[in-house]
DNA sequence: AAAGGTTCCGAAAACCTTTTCGGATCGCCG
DNA sequence: CGGCGATCCGAAAAGGTTTTCGGAACCTTT
């Protein structure tokens, strides 16, 4: 049996349609709904049935029109296609979602006219706030279009200073990545990065550098920068094997550059993790699972970094609004590629 | 400079001040700005001015009140952080953003509680219409509640035949993968797919039997089914190897089966593509393209899946509601693991 | 100059809900 | 029994836009 087959055209039961089938005022009808007062309990109790028998579903657009507030918010992102948006987009999705806004969502495509178009749709809905995900840790331009409404930049930050931005500490992640492999043991550490293009790969090696000096220790070679593929890793292994062969650690840009660079190892005869420990960034579950042996990797946290961000928007919304640059903490996420057992 | 530092509490301007500082009514102000007849082209052109310096935007709100219709679907998925949602989202994003439709994404998590309350958060909103993404291809409950509006499932079927569904080709699919390696030469070919309990596995290797039977050959072996993870893909290939090593080709059910099993057929000493073709499913880029070849995939189109949807959604709001299911073809992406200089 | 037609504009209703405030009813106390 | 307070309910306005329809002004034609 399908479930009440879709009544079209059999216009939606309102709130003056409620009240009347309950013999009291709409705005009787309204107050029981909303548990205001002045009502007695058994009014209440004759337009909450009559609400349920009509299925009743309050109108949210009158309601928002007449509160000047809608509850809903718009979720920019600039490029969906890429993998850091989604968790992001979850992460906020999840924490509007409990507090009984709904969200639109936009992809600008990395396009600067779409972006301003979806902007003033988003605005002329009267959206209560903005999220605009970047798809690099790069700064932005700030929106083109006046917004009077309060703006959170996730992921990439604004160019603007004064605007609020959530960011992951991608400082703090290559420190902490070189951190559990000292940890591990390890002293003769290389860094094979991403792209030198991408502040997230300068970021993270300077924060490599900055907990191997701290430690006392040297880097063996240069910081190697290339691109984040898998390519790039098997490559860079390879040229890292006959130029300094004597390490123990590989740092690498991504999940995907550490699954070339196990490659290679594997393929010259490097035992890992006995020979060399390997870690990844960015903790992308299927390289990281699948690899061999599985791959520890730095987990940026996106998620919490979209809720972080839905967060700050909400309390935007209303009060004053935040400023500045603020960054979420980073975690490693240890598998067999540094410590044997895991 | 900031772009004009958002003036909180300076209320937006709405059609009656534009009209006040057109020197016309409100009434003339609408038709002016909508292209409606029955305005001299002078008037129009105060309206126009005046809009634009009070940046004025229509609020969408009241225009949905009135019109009865929003101009909003709501998109539902039931898993974000799945892999296939992601493409369906953007395609049909991408047909909506074009037809000035804006959409609510809402993600249920796989939670049926959950889901029926975005439903009713949705049907509160007024959408026009809704979208009901699954996480795989298996047929799924219809929506729980009363829906009144329009409703299109896209990748995992309704078990309800009277709804309308959008759903891969995965029979087709497995066809087409077949049909491939047989025009490469290929005539000994095993098939190593991924989860027996998913439809999509089963599809697919009933595709492949149904080509390989009209093509006169046999499969060499069963269908293996296991996990769609590379390491199922590394064993699987290493029992094919000791009981049925003459085989010149594997299709296998997910682009990470076929990784695991690249590694295993290297490590074996058997060259891809010269002494085996290996073919993947879903081309998943990272995967595909990462691969030692590269690999050959089969695309099964998603975002275009998502586009269909919207597509018919789009048709369906204000006409009459299609029924039963359509599928969206796939198609073979070649690559090196298949086909030599590509 | 009057009649008729054309062109443009404005008043008002409609969409649906919430809130305010005045009015009505009832019980209780003096 | 009158007055008072408490309790509950309803009329009406507000929010911003679109559409309809009546009215005003102007031009043309006889």
């Amino acid at each position: 049996m399908a479930p009440s087959p879709a009544p079209r055209g059999a216009r939606t039961a309102t709130l003056t349609d409620v009240a009347r089938l309950a013999g009291v005022s709409v705005a009787t009808a309204s107050k029981a709904l909303n548990g205001r007062n002045h009502v007695s309990a058994a009014t209440r109790e004759r337009v909450a049935e009559a609400a349920a028998q009509l299925s009743f579903s309050p109108n949210s657009l009158a309601r928002g029109l007449l509160a000047g507030r809608t509850g809903t918010v718009g979720l920019l992102t600039s490029d969906l296609v890429g993998r850091f948006s989604l968790p992001i987009l979850m992460g906020a999705e999840d924490a509007f979602g409990a507090g009984e806004m709904s969200v639109f969502l936009c992809d600008a495509r990395g396009d600067a006219i779409r972006e301003r178009h979806h902007v003033q749709a988003l605005l002329s809905r009267r959206v209560d706030g903005l999220i605009v995900v970047g798809s690099s840790t790069d700064p932005r331009p700030p929106l083109a279009a006046a917004v009077d409404v309060p703006v959170v930049y996730a992921y990439a930050p604004s160019e603007n200073p004064e605007d609020l931005s959530i960011v992951p500490d991608n400082v703090g992640a290559g420190r902490m990545a070189v951190e559990h492999l000292i940890a591990c043991g390890r002293t003769r550490i290389a860094h094979i990065s991403g792209d030198r293009g991408f502040s997230a790969a300068r970021d993270r090696a300077a924060g490599a550098l900055a907990a191997l000096a701290d430690a006392g220790l040297a880097p063996v070679g240069e910081v190697a920068y290339g691109t984040w593929q898998e390519g790039w890793g098997r490559a860079a292994a390879a040229m890292l094997l006959d130029r300094e062969p004597d390490f123990d650690a590989v740092l690498c840009g991504s999940d995907q550059v550490a699954r070339g660079v196990l490659d290679t190892l594997r393929e010259r005869g490097r035992r890992v993790p006995e020979d060399v420990a390997v870690m990844g960034f960015d903790d992308w579950r299927v390289m990281t699972t699948g690899a061999r042996p599985q791959l520890t990797s730095v987990d940026m946290n996106l998620e919490e970094l979209g809720r972080t961000a839905a967060r700050a928007l909400f309390e935007a919304i209303g009060a004053e609004h935040g400023r500045g640059v603020r960054t979420v903490q980073c975690r490693v996420v240890v598998r067999g590629s540094t410590a044997p057992g895991t």
